[in-house]
DNA sequence: TAATATTATTTGCAGATACAAATATCCTCA
DNA sequence: TGAGGATATTTGTATCTGCAAATAATATTA
């Protein structure tokens, strides 16, 4: 095997530059990277139980749990009773969703900078096969016949 | 901005997701990712300094110093006084490049697994891009004129 | 060449993470 | 309807992480 053309290598050292790149941003508008995970999974899907939360953005449940926490301290989601009192649901609040559309266009711009070289198509192709390759991994190999979705 | 089609979001999710499947397959081997990551650097790149090791790994380090002792107590990297000897060369051990070499074929299955559905042009551009997506990408934003290479 | 600055790594410490156990609620069926 | 099991989340605890300070060696310069 060699690793300069091995896929997870390539696609995880990319998203470790991008993280490089947008963690002294975050940290300015005092969140951490973990924090961003999940007000955006938050943004774009909406309210969720911890656990569905958990799912969404691979983080361990226990670790979430007390992230949530964190958040809650700093005003950024508000947690709430389910239908099913088992679960709680996590939403953002006013601030959560502020602050992270205030996030959202610098992100934007790190996203226009790094791709300076790419033409729209390349583009369009790097991000059709992004989506193709995540949706060809389940979470777990062993379910790869039951796949729905993401 | 349509998260969705954002470009860190769809590279992290899909790096996240081959880190969660090769994990166990770590684990098994008495490895962590961060062992991983400092195992394929040495292995691809040779013995190295700690500060040059941690840029190549993007390890803090601080925690690069520990886990290198973590992986010296597993007996699989060295340490050694460099020429200057302010520096610490860090290198596999017999056993280090052994449990490297081992754990490659099961990391390239798992790559081959994921790609099921693409055909061998599709992957082909996907690397190309994601080469050139990296290569476009300094550590430090404000280096973008001296880039020399990854 | 001795004093000071610079470079490389390690350690002190406070906070974050993950496994496993504990807690809280719901569902099933006798 | 209530006992036992299933599901959802939180907490106990040991380990890992990263900032800043400490240590160690080399370079500079007066």
């Amino acid at each position: 095997m060699e690793l300069g053309s091995y896929l997870p290598y390539l696609v995880n050292r990319v998203g470790q530059r991008f993280i490089a790149r947008i963690t002294p941003v975050l940290n300015e508008a005092g969140v951490d990277v973990q924090m961003w995970r999940v007000l955006i999974a938050l943004y774009q899907r909406g309210a969720r139980p911890v656990g569905a939360l958990a799912d969404l953005t691979s983080i361990n449940l226990s670790t979430l749990s007390r992230l949530i926490g964190r958040m809650e301290g700093k005003g950024l989601v508000e947690r709430r009773r389910g239908d099913d009192a088992r679960s709680v649901i996590v939403g953002l609040t006013a601030e959560g969703r502020a602050v992270t559309e205030r996030i959202i266009p610098v992100a934007a711009d790190l996203e226009t900078d790094a791709t300076d070289d790419f033409s729209e198509a390349e583009l369009a192709t790097l991000r059709q096969l992004l989506i193709k390759l995540y949706g060809g991994m389940t979470e777990d190999p062993a379910d790869k016949d039951d796949r729905l979705a993401g």
